[in-house]
DNA sequence: AAAATTTGGTTTATAAAATAAACTTGTTTA
DNA sequence: TAAACAAGTTTATTTTATAAACCAAATTTT
């Protein structure tokens, strides 16, 4: 039968920046904006909800004098990306 | 870029009554509710929209004398699902 | 044959989510 | 030094997903 599908990953964006972070070491909130094409306002929110999940590490600090937030993807979320993924295949093949 | 996913795919139980509709010749409620462990209500909802989109062709009728209610998807919904796994894979594949 | 239960749904209400708009704080540039 | 910009956050609004309640007809039970 069909696997549940974690809510946390089932969202465009949340997948975006997820899938943007598996690939790369870190990713600051301007290029995480850039790539996925979201709203300030929207990133920062589910930005929020992977770190409150534990699926990112958000560090804030400073490039210069501006501030700088850079996120990572952590080993849980890591393996929740890539169990959502396969979950997601049940739906994909027939 | 990570490109947009279609709203009317991009939720876990119509994703998953399109999924079987893609692999069979029709479906009926009951069944649809069996393999998906939807409840009756939500099952109702989601295939009035995707019906309503064009996805899915829906006919109502009998077996015997109770009522039956018959899916099938669409050439329009399988070139929408088709779509819908193509633009996924970009946000799985990094 | 009445009453209770089941089938096959629909309608309505609620809770959660996605998204955008507005705002804040500090920095750079004209 | 005033205006514009950068980097976000907070708040508000709209949409969704989902479940709960409901309904009508058919079937089964007593």
């Amino acid at each position: 039968m069909f696997p549940k599908l974690d809510p946390l990953l089932h969202s465009e964006l949340r997948l975006a920046v997820m899938s943007i972070l598996a690939g790369v070491d870190e990713a600051d909130f301007p290029y995480l904006k850039e790539q996925t094409g979201a709203t300030s306002g929207n990133l920062s929110v589910q930005i929020e909800k992977l770190s409150t999940a534990g699926y990112i590490a958000v560090e804030k600090g400073f490039k210069g004098k501006m501030p700088r937030t850079v996120c990572r993807i952590t080993p849980l979320g890591q393996q929740a990306f890539k169990a959502y993924v396969e979950a997601l295949r049940e739906y994909l093949s027939q």
